[in-house]
DNA sequence: ATGGTAGCATAGCTA
């Protein structure tokens, strides 16, 4: 079984390069970041016939996460009890995506990305990975046996080999120590990355910015994970970062980050 | 010194 995750950035302007990854890693499952489509604008008819279904949640043209499934979508839950919410609370963001896909429960997670450190938006996303923590470890203290995977962008450099500079993130959000500490507590709480093994650093990454030439200079960051739950770690094959995908016009910013488990 | 690029509510925000 093959499940991978990938921050689109519009799944509506790379729709062709989301059905070219589906086919080229033979995918199970595929959970969307940034898919910037409420859920009515999710192009549906490319996937007609495909054999995949999908769900998305979207509530406006910013975030949005999705899940694109051959292997069923059952159960299905939009966001997590008690999540915290930033600006305006009649726009609900939709940064959390849960259902059961062939026995394996994911979650499509968009980390709030925090914007500056102190800034209100950090608060919120330290706040919002204490929830996430909090959540994820109820669900293995009810199930220790649960085959559980929490993918998506975590908008964390979790080392300092994850960033292509640890001067340049210094005074930047994304490396600082409470988001690695958040991060952590979430490993803490039973979830280990699953890719790392299977793709050491440093210089790994799965991020490289639109602007300044930061592909072909290598300025990128490893900020996509999958983290599993122990029933799924004992199920690890292999895994992988989709770097050509980055690769061309029409790239996401994002590479999609790939696993693979025994059947 | 506040650009550089990409996306969508095609204007100014978010990343």
């Amino acid at each position: 079984m093959r499940i991978a995750t990938w921050n689109v950035n519009s799944v509506r302007s790379r729709i062709d390069r989301v059905m070219g990854v589906l086919q080229r890693h033979d995918l199970d499952v595929l959970l969307l970041q940034e898919t910037k489509a409420r859920d009515d604008q999710f192009p549906a008819l490319a996937l007609e016939g495909s054999g995949y279904e999908f769900v998305n949640h979207g509530l406006n043209q910013w975030n949005g996460v999705g899940i694109i499934s051959r292997v069923g979508l059952e159960d299905v839950q939009k966001g997590f009890s008690d999540m915290p919410s930033y600006g305006d609370p009649a726009v609900a963001e939709a940064r959390a995506l849960g259902a059961t896909c062939g026995g394996v429960r994911v979650w499509s997670l968009y980390v709030p990305n925090g914007r500056e450190l102190g800034h209100d938006h950090y608060h919120y996303k330290l706040d919002w990975l204490a929830r996430l923590r909090d959540t994820a470890e109820g669900w293995l203290i009810e199930d220790r046996q649960a085959q559980i995977v929490l993918a998506g962008d975590w908008n964390i450099a979790p080392t300092d080999d994850d960033v292509w500079s640890v001067e340049y993130y210094a005074d930047k959000t994304h490396t600082s120590e409470p988001e690695r500490k958040a991060f952590e507590a979430v490993v803490d709480a039973g979830y280990t990355d699953l890719v790392r093994p299977y793709t050491p650093g440093p210089g790994v990454y799965t991020y490289w910015d639109y602007t300044q030439l930061a592909f072909p200079k290598k300025r990128g960051m490893r900020i996509d994970f999958l983290l599993g739950s122990p029933a799924v770690q004992e199920r690890m094959k292999g895994a992988s970062i989709d770097r050509e995908e980055r690769k061309g016009k029409g790239a996401s910013d994002h590479a999609p980050v790939i696993i693979d488990l025994t059947d």
